[in-house]
RNA sequence: GCCCUCGUAGCCCAAUGGCAGAGGCAGAGGACUUAAAAUCCUCCAAGUGUCGGUUCGACCCCGACCGAGGGCACCA
C-alpha cells in the first residue's frame, strides 16, 4: 500500500514542498496559488490506484445521500476510461511498443505514432539516432515550459520525428514515430497511435507536420482532411479490412477480441487518478515510521516504537528550505536499524496533513484507547458516520482520501464498512463584498462588534435563517438586527404565560393548540430534512399566533399558550439556546432546556375541521368551498357541479372530464 | 469546448404536478408616547429568466435558448 520511487513530482517552490495531484489546482498550489514545478524526487506514495475501481464503484451507494456535485467531481477526478492496449513492432528495437487507445475500431486509420517527450521510451528512441540533438533541444523547451502553459489546450502542436517506425499490427503498415509533449508521459503507456481523422489533438498535430489523415469511421461529418475537424462520433467502419462496414461499438468487440487472439492486445481501462504522493518536506506533520538502513534498506519501526515522535522543535530551523527539517535532528534521526543494529537513519519527511484526517474519525471514537490508533469495538458502536458536514472545497481531497483509508483498513481488517460517511451535507460559505469568510482570509466583519451588538444567538439564528444550508450567503442579507427583534417577541411570549408548568394542555384553547401541534410536526420534519431556515419560519409563524392568541384570543392564562411557549422555547433551542433557555427558565422550569427532550405531536391535533376546496373549470379557479376533511370524490363532484359559481361558468357548456382530487379540488373540463 | 446546479415581489427565501406567499428584511400607514426608541396592529408588492412541449392542470416534468455560479479540460 505504501511504497517509494523516483519520479517527476509537483513541487511548489513557494511552500518548498512537494505536492500531491490532487493539491495541484489548475497548475496552481492550492494553499498558496502561486505556479507548480515539477522537481526529480525520490518520494513515498499510497496505491490510491488500486481502489480506483471500487471508489468509482461504490459511489451508487452513496447516490442520493451525498451532493451529486461532489460525486460528479470524484467521478472526474478518478476519470475512468475504457479502451485497449494494442503492441507494435519498431524496426531496429527488440521490444515492441504498448499503446493505449479508447478506440481500437479506428485502428486502420492511424499514420503515425506519438510518444510522450519526457518519457524514458522517448529518450531511448532518439539517443544514439541522427536525431539525438535536434530531440535534446525540443526536450529542454518542453521542460522549460511551465504547467500553466501546458494546461492550455489551443496551444499549437509541437513535436520532431524520430526518424523512427512502428508497425500497425492489423495491416502491416509503416508508420513514422514522432515525439510530442501533448502526450502524456505518466498516462497509459506513454504512447499512442495516432488517428487524426478521429481524434481532434491527432488532427492538429498532423496538420501542423503534414502527416496523412485517413477515415476509417463514416459520419455525417465533413472530410476531416479538409474540414480540420476531427469526427470524434460512432459511424460504420471503411477502409478497415475485416471490420468493413461494422458499427464502432461491434468493431472494438470484434477488433479486441482478434488482438487477444494474436497476442497483440487486449481490453484495458485507465484511470485519471495517479497514486498519492504522501511525503512532506515539513516539521508539522506525522514523521514517515521506516528506518532507512544500508543493509536492510527500508525497515518499518517495530510496533513498540509507534507513534513515532516529532523531535523537539527548539534549536531547528523550521522555515520551508527544500529539505526536511528533520534531518538537522541528528539525535533523533540517527538509530540503530530495528533488524541488524546497526547505525542507520530515520525518513526525515513527515507525511501529508490529508492523511492524518483521513482517519481521524476513527480515532475520535478512542481517545482513551492508547497503545492502538483507534479501538475496533468503539468504532463499531459509532461509525460510520451518520452525517458528515463539511465544505464543497473538500469534494476531493479529504473526502477521497477518507474513503480510501476506509477500504485499504477494510481490507486489512481493522473496520467492517468500505465508506466512512453515509450522509453528506456541504455547507455554504459566508459571502462579504464577494470574497468568502475563510481560515485564510478571516472573517471580513468585526464578529465581536456584531456579538456585541445582537448577541450570538441573533447571529446564529440570522445565518440559519438567511437560506438554506448548502447555499452561500452573502453577509448584507444577514440580519442580526431583525432576528435579535424576533428573539425578543418569542422571549415575551415566555413572561405572558401565567399558567403553572405541568398544567393539562388538554384543557386548553383546540384552535391554538391545532396550530402548536401543526407547527410541532412541520418544524421536525423541516429539521430532520436540513431545511433550517423553514423551521425557524415555522417557529416564527407559531410565535406569531401566539401573540394573536394572548392579545387577543384566548389569553396568557389558557394552558395552549403554555404548551404553544414551551414548544417555541425547544425549537429555538437548536439555534438560540441561550434565549430558549431563558424562556425555559422564565416558564417556571429547572434547568436545563436541553434535557426537556422534544415534544411529541398529537395527530389527532392535526386533522382539520374543514378545508378550502378549490372548484376549477379548464384549470382556471371559479370559486373556493369549505368542506370536510372526509369528504368522497363524489360527494364533493356534487358540491362543484351544484356551485352558482361554477354553473356560471359552464354556461351549459358540455362538461367533457370532472377531475376530483378530495377533498382539496375539483376540475372540470369542457 | 464538455458536464452539473440555480433563475419566484425592491432583497433573502417558501410552495407531495392542484389557491403562486409560509416566514423575514426593506417600505407605507396607524395605535401607544410630550416626543422618540421599543412594542403592537394594518397595508404594500411578483404570476415564477425566455420560447415551445407533455398534462384536465406546470414554479415543479421534457426540449431549446438567455443569464449566474461551479466542476472538468491535450488523460488518447
Amino acid at each position: 500500500m505504501a511504497y517509494r520511487k523516483d519520479s517527476a513530482v509537483n513541487w511548489c517552490p513557494d511552500c518548498q514542498t512537494v505536492l500531491a495531484n490532487e493539491q495541484v489546482i489548475a497548475g496552481l498550489c492550492e494553499r498558496c496559488d502561486n505556479a507548480v514545478t515539477k522537481k526529480k524526487l525520490n518520494q513515498w506514495y499510497f496505491k490510491i490506484t488500486d481502489y480506483a475501481e471500487r471508489l468509482l464503484d461504490d459511489m451508487k451507494a452513496l447516490e442520493g445521500k451525498w451532493p451529486d456535485k461532489v460525486l460528479t467531481m470524484q467521478r472526474n477526478w478518478i476519470g475512468k476510461s475504457v479502451g485497449a492496449e494494442v503492441t507494435f513492432e519498431i524496426e531496429g528495437r527488440a521490444e515492441p511498443i504498448t499503446i493505449y487507445t479508447t478506440r481500437p475500431d479506428t485502428l486502420y486509420g492511424a499514420t503515425f505514432m506519438v510518444v510522450a517527450v519526457d518519457s524514458e521510451l522517448a529518450r531511448e528512441l532518439a539517443i544514439g539516432g541522427k536525431v539525438e540533438s535536434e530531440f535534446k533541444t525540443y526536450f529542454d523547451s518542453v521542460k522549460a515550459a511551465s504547467d500553466i502553459d501546458r494546461l492550455a489546450t489551443d496551444r499549437p502542436k509541437s513535436g520532431i520525428f524520430l526518424e523512427r517506425f512502428a508497425t500497425n499490427p492489423v495491416n502491416g503498415e509503416r508508420i513514422p514515430i514522432w515525439a510530442s509533449d501533448y502526450v502524456l508521459a505518466d498516462y497509459g503507456t506513454g504512447a499512442i497511435m495516432a488517428v487524426p481523422a478521429h481524434d481532434q489533438r491527432d488532427l492538429d498535430f498532423a496538420q501542423a507536420m503534414k502527416l496523412p489523415v485517413r477515415t476509417v469511421v463514416e459520419t455525417d461529418g465533413e472530410d476531416p482532411a479538409t474540414s480540420g475537424i476531427a469526427t470524434a462520433g460512432e459511424g460504420k467502419l471503411i477502409n478497415s479490412g475485416s471490420l468493413n462496414g461494422l458499427s464502432s461499438e461491434a468493431a472494438i468487440a470484434k477488433i479486441n477480441s482478434e488482438l487477444a487472439a494474436k497476442k497483440l492486445g487486449k481490453a484495458a481501462n485507465n484511470y485519471r487518478l495517479r497514486d498519492w504522493l504522501i511525503s512532506r518536506q515539513r516539521y508539522w506533520g506525522t514523521p514517515i515510521p521506516i528506518i532507512h538502513c544500508e543493509k536492510c534498506g527500508e525497515v518499518p519501526v517495530s510496533l513498540d516504537q509507534l507513534p513515532v515522535k516529532l523531535p523537539d522543535a527548539t534549536g531547528l530551523d523550521l522555515k520551508p528550505k527544500g529539505t526536511s527539517p528533520l534531518a538537522t535532528a541528528t539525535d533523533w534521526v540517527n538509530v540503530p536499524c530495528p533488524k541488524c543494529k546497526a547505525p542507520a537513519k530515520r525518513d526525515t519527511d513527515t507525511m501529508d496533513t490529508f492523511v492524518d484526517s483521513s482517519w481521524y474519525f476513527l480515532r475520535y471514537t478512542s481517545t482513551n484507547t492508547h497503545d492502538a490508533p483507534f479501538d475496533k469495538n468503539e468504532v463499531e458502536t459509532w461509525l460510520p458516520v451518520d452525517q458528515y458536514v463539511g465544505g464543497v472545497t473538500h469534494a476531493i481531497l479529504h473526502l477521497l482520501y477518507s474513503r480510501f483509508f476506509t477500504k485499504a483498513l477494510h481490507d486489512m481488517g481493522y473496520v467492517s464498512f468500505t465508506e466512512p460517511f453515509s450522509r453528506l451535507l456541504n455547507q455554504g460559505m459566508v459571502l462579504k463584498d464577494g470574497s468568502a469568510m475563510s481560515k485564510s482570509r478571516g472573517n471580513l466583519v468585526r464578529l465581536s462588534d456584531e456579538l456585541e451588538n445582537h448577541g450570538v444567538d441573533a447571529i446564529r439564528l440570522s445565518m440559519v435563517f438567511a437560506g438554506p444550508p448548502e447555499d452561500d450567503v452573502d453577509w448584507s442579507d444577514v440580519s442580526p438586527a431583525g432576528s435579535a427583534k424576533f428573539l425578543n417577541r418569542a422571549w415575551r411570549v415566555s413572561g405572558d404565560v401565567t399558567s403553572k408548568p405541568g398544567v393539562d394542555f388538554n384543557t386548553g384553547d383546540l384552535a391554538l393548540r391545532k396550530i402548536t401541534h401543526k407547527s410541532l410536526h412541520d418544524i421536525g420534519i423541516a429539521v430532520e430534512s436540513f431545511r433550517f431556515n423553514v423551521a425557524v419560519a415555522r417557529v416564527m409563524e407559531l410565535v406569531n399566533a401566539v401573540r394573536k392568541a394572548i392579545d387577543s384570543g384566548c389569553g396568557g392564562a389558557d394552558p395552549a399558550v403554555r404548551e404553544a411557549g414551551e414548544v417555541i422555547a425547544i425549537a429555538l433551542s437548536l439555534v438560540a439556546p441561550f434565549t430558549a433557555e431563558e424562556m425555559w427558565e422564565r416558564l417556571g422550569h429547572k434547568p436545563a432546556i436541553a434535557l426537556a427532550g422534544w415534544p411529541i405531536f398529537d395527530p389527532k391535533l392535526l386533522v382539520e375541521d374543514a378545508v378550502t376546496a378549490i372548484l376549477q373549470i379548464n384549470g382556471k379557479i371559479k370559486d373556493r368551498i369549505e368542506v370536510s376533511p372526509t369528504i368522497t370524490d363524489a360527494q364533493l363532484q356534487a358540491l362543484a357541479l351544484a356551485n352558482p359559481g361554477v354553473i356560471a361558468g359552464l354556461g351549459g357548456a358540455t362538461v367533457k372530464n370532472v377531475i376530483v382530487r378530495a377533498p382539496k379540488l375539483v376540475n372540470i373540463v369542457i
